[in-house]
DNA sequence: GGTTCTTGCCTAGACGCCCTAGGAAAGACT
DNA sequence: AGTCTTTCCTAGGGCGTCTAGGCAAGAACC
């Protein structure tokens, strides 16, 4: 019988399309099984089990994601870079939302750290802000913020908890503006009551 | 053989004590009916099938969630009424991460607009906001930033997302203070760019 | 108090998904 | 060609959802 030719990067990235299709929740190794024309016990040998493939979708999922976001960013700062970093954080979230969903999902702290993606998703966000000249401990809550915002956003917009009596991209970048001139305020730590 | 004395409004709520103890996305039928010393078979004549329960642990959660966040609103205004408001918020998602997961879920626009909980939710929260003196569209593009960042922190909170190194209560509190600070100055529409 | 009726909980069973153990054969290497 | 490795297989157990149909507990009636 031909072989389907299977490794673990097909996998993950058959099944990242897959979250994306049918929703990172309803991912299971039986339908890509199926997908791939083979049983499901055939994929063991290339992924541990249902746990291992969610962290390797998150983590595909994460590089990819700060991978345009740093392309986007690139060159600009500012406004300019907060705006151009919120909207490709949006658009991979919208375009991409199992994807996106799997980077949600609890990972060990100590496997984040030694992910690339990580420690290059912070430098990309620090970066950005370096413009606003905050130091810690305000950078991180600044950080904090943002990335609340963000998410909530998408995770609010994709579940559609928006009503559409409104359009999602204005308040989206009103949203972002808000945010720039919060962080050309930001109160400074030694002020906060 | 003595019954259980099941009924829909139990079912539901000890499905959601369930959810706040192994997290929203484990609550199994078969685990609930195994607490309730009773076969899983029998839970179908108490609710429809597990997507009934779980909408039906989403309306439980909606309506618990508003009743503490109006009781903490009711007689304050302006930052106040924020504060407290967001407090509430973020105590009950930490509280009840199981119940509070349940309020993200989809949920079919036509069934949620005859809830009196999201009728409540809306008012509620636009009252708290009257003191700012926003008009619509503004107003809904300010609803949606609040919401976006208080479910986006407590979203990443309760995943362990942020590091241990910052408490994440003060961040917490100078988030809204920023929020605070962007509601008393926030763009009117005509100023858009 | 007995009879009838409702309904709460039951058994039985189909089907899907996760995962392990062990086997067969495809393809690489000598 | 023979050997080795790896890929994919079959077989099977455990757990979860859900349906169909049955029995008996407890309420409602006489």
């Amino acid at each position: 019988m031909a072989r389907a030719g299977l490794t673990t990067e097909r996998v993950v990235v058959a099944a990242a399309d897959l979250a994306d299709e049918v929703g990172f929740a309803h991912v299971s190794l039986s339908a890509l099984a199926r997908r791939f024309g083979v049983k499901d016990a055939s994929l063991y040998s290339h992924v541990k089990n249902l746990d291992d493939l969610r962290t390797r979708i998150a983590f595909l999922a994460g590089a990819e994601m700060i991978d345009r976001i740093a392309e986007a960013v690139a060159g600009r700062a500012g406004q300019d870079a907060l705006a151009a970093f919120a909207d490709a954080y949006r658009e991979y979230a919208l375009e991409h939302p199992g994807r996106y969903a799997a980077t949600q999902i609890r990972i060990d702290q100590s496997l984040a750290a030694s992910s690339p993606a990580f420690a290059r998703t912070a430098e990309v966000t620090y970066g950005m802000l370096r413009a606003y000249g905050l130091d810690e401990p305000d950078l991180t809550d600044a950080v904090r913020l943002l990335r609340s915002t963000f998410h909530g956003y998408c995770a609010l917009e994709a579940t559609g908890a928006f009503g559409a009596s409104r359009d999602v991209r204005t308040s989206w970048t009103r949203a972002v503006a808000a945010l720039h001139v919060t962080l050309e305020h930001w109160p400074r730590e030694a002020s906060t009551s």
